[in-house]
DNA sequence: CTTAATGCAAAGGCTTTGCAGAGAC
DNA sequence: GTCTCTGCAAAGCCTTTGCATTAAG
């Protein structure tokens, strides 16, 4: 069975677990999100879609991002101010941010752990950690 | 002597260390920002700023801003795409993050260690780890 | 007097929205 | 046939920029 038909298949079932209809559109964002190496923009997204010559919309993207988000499919990251990229990691990890470059890469959960973490506030309920990992390649 | 003005003057000491000119604007932003419990973001302060009845443009507060920025006297924070927050602290520490308020809490370097950080990639420099904690109410 | 900072308004980049047409079931 | 999704273009929001004016040293 070759992979990309396996890759769709997957994402489809993922989309219709969620009660979503598996359009074309949408089974392109998120099987290429999950396909790519590198963490993706919306932007980044369009014009990969436009590349390989399929039908879609800036604004298609845009709402497909979204709606993947709210039902927790891929995760939103926002470290630049006016770039947010979109994570199809839905596992816990961490990431490496070379300042320099913007670039992202995972640090698997395994690699980070910690001795303490802060007493939360009175009523409040552990949500999750973000850890960023800063580096640069210029000394 | 008041308070008020031993601000003003580490404020005002702080930017001409910098070789900054010590304008009135620049003086209330950043003696703002270290007074202010919360993060605020360039258009908190500017609506802090017309409040108090001073004469400043939305340019200056973010101009501004950015000088402050890269002298490091403040730090940039984003956490949700279109709110850039600024922290005056820039001793190390991490945050809370309320994932339904969006309100930002300052936790002690001292309340956050780690057992082990990732190996960094050939040739990187540490620059530094953002943690977020991330918190709700709701449960 | 010379240099630097401010304010205004316009432009910029990214994202969302409204609505008509196309597609899915 | 009905309901949902898509595409287009316009609008929105936050931020930056260019240039004349004003303030600082």
């Amino acid at each position: 069975m070759d992979p990309t038909f396996a890759q769709r298949d997957t994402v489809e079932s993922a989309l219709k677990g969620h009660g979503l209809q598996a359009t074309s559109q949408r089974v392109e964002v998120l099987r290429r999100l999950r396909a790519s190496e590198r963490h993706l923009s919306a932007d980044d997204l369009y014009a990969e879609l436009i590349g390989a010559k399929m039908k879609v919309s800036r604004a298609t993207v845009y709402n497909t991002l979204n709606l993947l988000k709210e039902h927790g499919l891929v995760s939103e990251m926002v470290l630049d101010p006016g770039r947010v990229l979109f994570d199809p990691n839905t596992e816990p990890h961490y990431h490496f941010y070379d300042v320099d470059t913007h670039e992202i890469t995972d640090v698997p959960a395994d690699k980070v752990g910690f001795t303490c973490l802060p007493l939360l506030p009175e009523g409040a309920t552990f949500k999750g950690v973000d850890v960023v990992v800063k580096i640069s390649r210029r000394g």
